[in-house]
DNA sequence: ATGGTAGACATTCTA
């Protein structure tokens, strides 16, 4: 099976990118990010003429995350229960897969804006409630996948210009100890798991010729349980969707597993 | 040091 996240910067600007990706990548699921849009927004039918299924959170303006699944969802859990958060930042389903069930979860993480805002300290925390979140899906589960927009780049290797952008908000030790944390639950960054070409990224600042000059950072990840991890295969980032006209700021990631 | 672009919404905030 192949699993995929994409944070597409407003599904109602990407819905025909995203059925053209599908199209030609007939993942199995799918973790959207950045929706942009209500709920009643969500464009349910066009998505399900696609062959998929459809769990999500929005809200207005800012944020919400989906997961598209070819196999029907269940157990759908909306943010983190028991932390307090009115953005619509998480969604956990259950589908089946040959091999048994498997947890999908998509996140968006708090961008954190820089260090001195006061999002920095909420991005902070809400990775701190994502761990504890985890930690007690993973009892539950042991077949998980945690697919999303991190907004952090664990290492300079993740980063087009380290020396530019040490210390600043994406990059800085106390979020790249955050995600680490996370990991130490026992999840591996699916993209490690293989050799990758040299300067692999999944975000591109519209700014500046970013994307021509790739000038970007790897902050778009596929974490996975040890079963997942032992049985994935390959885990790569899309750029293709990125030189499309009106392209979301990120790309695609996937990961073929072997269930 | 500043502002560059994009999306949603309202003339600014977020990324």
């Amino acid at each position: 099976m192949k699993i995929a996240t994409w944070n597409v910067n407003s599904l109602k600007i990407r819905l025909n990118q995203t059925l053209d990706w599908l199209a030609a990548n007939p993942v199995d699921a799918l973790c959207l990010q950045e929706l942009k849009l209500t709920d009643d927004k969500f464009p349910l039918a066009a998505i399900e003429e696609a062959g998929y299924h459809a769990a999500f959170t929005g809200q207005k303006t800012y944020n919400g995350v989906a997961v598209l699944s070819r196999a029907p969802v269940r157990d759908v859990v909306r943010n983190m229960p028991g932390f307090d958060d009115t953005h619509q930042r998480l969604i956990s389903v259950t589908l089946d897969s040959p091999a048994g069930e498997v947890r999908v979860i998509s996140a968006y993480c708090p961008n954190g804006q820089s260090l001195d805002s006061e999002k920095y300290p909420y991005k902070l925390a809400w990775y701190a409630a994502l761990r504890e979140h985890v930690a007690a899906e993973l009892q539950r589960y042991p077949r998980l996948a945690l697919l999303g927009d991190f907004n952090v780049a664990p290492d300079d290797r993740d980063v087009h210009d380290p020396a530019k952008w040490e210390g600043q908000v994406l990059v800085s030790e106390p979020e790249r100890a955050a995600l680490r944390a996370l990991i130490e639950l026992g999840l591996s960054d699916a993209f490690r798991l293989f050799e990758q070409p040299e300067k692999s990224f999944s975000w591109w600042d519209y700014r500046q010729l970013a994307f021509r000059r790739n000038a970007g950072l790897r902050i778009d990840h596929i974490l996975l349980s040890p079963p997942l991890r032992d049985a994935c295969t390959a885990c790569a980032i899309d750029k293709e969707p990125r030189r499309n006209d009106q392209p979301s700021d990120h790309a695609p990631v996937v990961a073929t597993l072997d269930l």
